[in-house]
RNA sequence: GGCCCCGUCGUCUAGUGGUUAGGACACAGGUCUUUCACACCUGCAACACGGGUUCGAGUCCCGUCGGGGUCACCA
């Protein structure tokens, strides 16, 4: 039977980089195993799905190029994949409970199960809920009545669950720990335990891999498996995503954990899926670095620590670097582009989220910035230019959008001054005439190009004895306005002989007016 | 509180009774260098604690402490 997995998320729109995880594991089982990834929206509980969320997750989902075989938009032999659409699924498994027997209709009221909790603390004992027997006289009353009724299983008592989880290994419980526990509401509506694993069992789910706060959920489950007759699938929980530096659960007060806001600040695919399979999996002693098809060939559940792991934001950007040293220059380019075309927007939406502490995250933080959403076209004499820069960048560019803090000054007409950078080389003794007599060389240097200029400014600094760096220095801030960046002489190429002169004269005066 | 899960450098991890406890990120110092980044070298740094079992425990058992989850007519 070929390994069939699923990831059920919630419609709320807001994908955290635990549940991608999570959903990773889930895909990455199944395509090790040549199985099939399911993807459904848990829509239950009346908050009926909003468009806009389930595509937001959709999205997501494409970015990382975990493409799944049956869900919404590709549909499958075992839909439909809301459950919102699978009522008439629940309310057959409801029925056979029933008819079984295990399954009884409590009439309890929420008071009267509010006095039995607070009975249970008073006496500090648990309080789980067990069935009472009504008698026949009251049963034909509530029913004469039509008082609402919710349907609960009924637990049996002296045994012991066990579960055989993937990761955490074998898992025993009580049944005396488990309550009777509601599967249906009085207004017909499933619960999660139950619709859960209603759908797992239609949509033959082999393997459950799913967050480690489900592991006690697994025991009611198992029940219901049992009741209505469905084989047991496997289960695997996976512990939880802690914040940066604690072993706390990470949550959305710790910075970005938001999948949408790597998007936007053009993290590349390889880089998340690289680092989202090594947080909490590895494969031996030493290898950090994994494509999608290592990932794919290597991955297994045996593999994954059975013990929390923490983000680690700084390990992300540094598996994220490696990626973007080895991606093609012309999709960098294509990446890269967007940004340069759209930098006051991408500025004003990273100052936003930067400010931004609010829990949940406002709704523009959850989705891929509208320029981003398009390919970017960018016309053959563009992209000579981008070209130029992403290749005198080199490796400092590690995400998309280091292009705009790293060669922005590239691409506009005004140059914006760094003030360390001006403080630190320009502000110093002889630096007026140093730009005075730099502006004269590129004015007159034939070619203009790399191996000369750097050829005439060292044989001017050398003349001057002036140390090189202090040359090289002030001609880059007086050019680019920014105290680092590429060599030189790579800048002064791409920006041209008239730009630079232009640029040094402007600095010049501005340097002669303060 | 009951029950369940978890506990190796700051972080991600290797480790399945005998290792100088290994690798990676971060950090510090250095080499290269016009800045930054890259690369390279060096360094810092861990078995939560206490009892057992054993000739020998990071590895097995018990307890303590710490973290997390769950005890819903949420998912």
């Amino acid at each position: 039977m070929s390994v069939r997995t699923r990831f059920a998320p919630s419609p709320t729109g807001f994908l955290h980089i635990g549940g991608v995880r999570t959903a990773l594991f889930n895909w990455l089982l199944a395509r090790h195993h040549g199985g099939q990834f399911v993807l459904r929206i848990d829509d239950t509980d009346q908050q009926r799905h909003v468009e806009r969320a389930v595509s937001l997750i959709l999205d997501g989902f494409r970015w990382m190029g975990m493409d799944w075989d049956e869900g919404p938009e590709v549909g499958g032999d075992h839909g439909p994949y809301f459950q919102s659409q699978r009522g008439h699924l629940y309310r057959e498994a409801a029925d056979r409970l029933v008819a079984s027997g295990r399954v009884y209709r409590d009439y309890s009221t929420e008071a009267e199960r509010a006095a039995d909790k607070a009975a249970a603390e008073a006496e500090k004992r648990a309080y789980r809920f067990r069935r009472k027997p009504l008698t026949d006289d009251q049963l034909e009353q509530y029913e004469k009545e039509g008082r609402p009724y919710a349907l609960r299983f009924e637990v049996p008592v002296g045994q012991t669950l066990v579960v055989n989880d993937l990761i955490k290994g074998p898992v025993e419980m009580k049944t005396d720990e488990v309550a009777d526990f509601v599967i249906v509401r009085p207004d017909g509506s499933p619960l999660y335990n139950f619709a859960s694993v209603v759908d797992d069992a239609e949509m033959k789910i082999t393997h459950v891999v799913r967050a480690e706060e489900h592991l006690t959920n697994t025991f009611p489950q198992l029940l219901i498996f049992e009741a209505l007759g469905y084989p047991l699938p496997q289960f695997a929980h996976v512990p939880y995503v802690a914040a940066p530096g604690s072993k706390k659960k990470l949550s959305k007060r710790d910075g970005a954990v938001g999948l949408h806001e790597f998007i936007n600040e053009g993290y590349l695919p390889e880089g998340m899926l690289n680092y989202l399979a090594r947080l909490g999996w590895s494969y031996d002693e030493t290898t950090e670095m994994f494509s999608r098809a290592d990932l794919i060939e290597k991955f297994t559940l045996d593999r994954v620590n059975s013990s929390p792991a923490s983000h680690d934001p700084d390990k992300l950007f540094w598996i994220e670097g490696e990626w973007m040293k080895v991606a093609d220059l012309d999709r960098k380019v294509s990446l890269t582009a967007p940004y340069i075309r759209n930098a006051d927007e991408f500025v004003a939406w990273s100052r936003r989220r930067k400010n931004q502490k609010e829990d949940p995250p406002a709704a523009e933080h959850q989705e891929i910035l509208p320029f981003l959403q398009q390919p970017a076209e960018v016309s053959e004499s563009e992209a000579g230019r981008y070209r130029q820069v992403i290749e005198a960048l080199g490796d400092r560019l590690k995400v998309a959008s280091d292009i705009i803090k790293l060669g922005r000054y590239f691409f506009a007409e005004e140059i914006s001054y760094d003030p360390d950078a001006v403080k630190k080389r320009l502000r110093k003794e002889g630096v007026p005439a140093i730009l005075e007599a730099i502006q004269g060389i590129l004015a007159e240097v034939e070619p203009y190009d790399l191996a000369t200029l750097e050829e005439r400014i060292k044989g001017y600094a050398e003349a001057q004895g002036e140390g090189i760096g202090k040359v090289v220095n002030a001609v880059r801030v007086a050019t680019t306005g920014q105290g680092v960046g590429p060599g030189l002489y790579d800048c002064l190429v791409i920006l041209g002989r008239e730009s630079c002169i232009d640029r040094i004269a402007q600095t010049r005066a501005m340097l002669a007016e303060s």
